[in-house]
DNA sequence: GCTTTCCCTAGTAAACTAGTGGGGATTGCT
DNA sequence: AGCAATCCCCACTAGTTTACTAGGGAAAGC
């Protein structure tokens, strides 16, 4: 019913992607340093969010990680699907369960509401909300 | 990120005892037998939810669990929480993580978005909801 | 007093989580 | 061409959680 570790270190990563907005790559080392994850760990999810088409790679010297898409394009959501699986709120249902039962309604109205959150939040929507927050508590410091 | 097949249960057996609201006591084995449960797991889930106070229990022969409150008192929400956990979205944040990150806002978005369902939610309207499809069948197939 | 029921503690196989380790294969730089 | 830095890939593992099962014990009703 939570989002895993592994999860929330891909979010985390593609968030720090996304706010430099550069197009050249960023060292796997860099990642790991500055969101504070053990760095082979890492490694292990961007291949999995580059398998998926969030993620481009360049080799060699000078290498790194980019967003394969512009952040406007990526959504929360997207990302924890592929590495969380899909975002249930109930278990899959086994093969032949009777479905007459009063539930399965409700997690399709439960699983609708968490999506109506997770995929309209897009990584640019993430980006612009934590500048203005960090703008705020400047202003707030210079009073 | 899913209710486990534990938390399934308890609602199950919940709903099973709403759906009869006879104030005699209901065996074990029936709702077992009912519901397709393994009895001496559901003997552990109905002891839990008697501790949290949605079943009372009588003991001897003729013996067996029913609710101990009102139907339209006891919220899906509240079975869940007191046998899968507190229902988030997103892990409990270790202590000294920084909060400088624009998830835990998402988070409790997401969060608030789900406890409108399920926390709405009673074992009356389910009961109610399924009678109202059982009865819509039953026309159908008499056309 | 005997059975039927709830009640309680412990244990356990399988699956999953959160990593670690060891080495390749590519690329850019000099 | 040589070298170092980087991504890439596969296997392995300690620890935790899940979904049960075993084996009784205690109380209530007939």
């Amino acid at each position: 019913m939570d989002v895993s570790v592994k999860g929330e270190y891909a979010l985390r990563a593609v968030f720090d992607l996304a706010c430099r907005n550069a197009p050249d790559p960023t060292k796997i080392a860099k990642i790991a340093e500055r969101q504070k994850i053990p760095q082979k760990f890492l490694e292990l999810i961007l291949s999995q969010l580059k398998q998926s088409g969030f993620l481009g790679s360049k080799r060699g010297a000078d290498g790194g990680y980019f967003l394969a898409r512009p952040a406007d394009q990526i959504t929360v959501g997207a990302v924890l699907r592929v590495i969380d699986g899909p975002v249930r709120f109930s278990r899959k249902p086994i093969a032949n369960e009777s479905a007459d039962s009063p539930f399965p309604e409700l997690w399709t109205r439960a699983e609708r509401a968490l999506s109506s959150v997770i995929d309209r939040t897009t990584f640019a929507d993430l980006v612009e909300r934590w500048k203005q927050k960090r703008a705020k508590r400047v202003v707030n410091w210079e009073i």
